[in-house]
DNA sequence: AACTATTTATAAGA
DNA sequence: TTCTTATAAATAGTT
């Protein structure tokens, strides 16, 4: 999006990168907020910059609740896995 | 970006809902990889649908990594906060 | 699931 | 670094 194609590597040029990463994360965490909206989705966005720094986005402004809940659906999943249940008829659902 | 301009509100129509959803977080998946990718930034994505669904994203694949460092993280933070260290000086940082 | 008209995001440039 | 603008990309409504 913008006046040329984007390749999908790493932005050598630190100045470049920098100016990208806040263009970008802005636009992300933007989209994360409007599907959470828009569909009533729970959504937990993490983004720790090259240099360190922490930028977050979490529906209803509780991360850990949302982080709480990945840990147990991970879980659940496993067992899932485990007992090779048929993964595919669930891909349908959302 | 469609034929109409999107109101942010929650879709009542609960097909319209999971079709945006669908199209929605396969692009803000995408863009969570490409700025990853791009900015040698380091992310991760948790997406519970409506239905309770997960859906995530993680660099490298090492999602637990990345929540421990944001838990460790935001200890730090808390430190800076109680000490009122000026924020406005670090914004610049990323 | 594909298609396209439009909106939106953003890469370069100022 | 903030604003502008041309262009790429995402996506809302449609088929």
């Amino acid at each position: 999006m913008g006046r040329s194609k984007v390749q999908l590597k790493r932005i050598e040029n630190k100045i470049n990168r920098q100016v990208t990463f806040s263009k970008r994360r802005t636009g992300l965490l933007k989209k994360a907020n409007e599907i959470s909206v828009l569909c009533d989705a729970e959504v937990a966005l993490i983004i720790f910059s090259h240099n360190g720094k922490l930028f977050e986005y979490s529906t209803d402004s509780c991360m850990e609740q949302i982080l709480e809940r990945h840990e147990r659906y991970g879980y659940a999943e496993r067992v899932l896995v485990e007992n090779e249940i048929d993964t595919q008829v669930n891909s349908h659902l959302m």
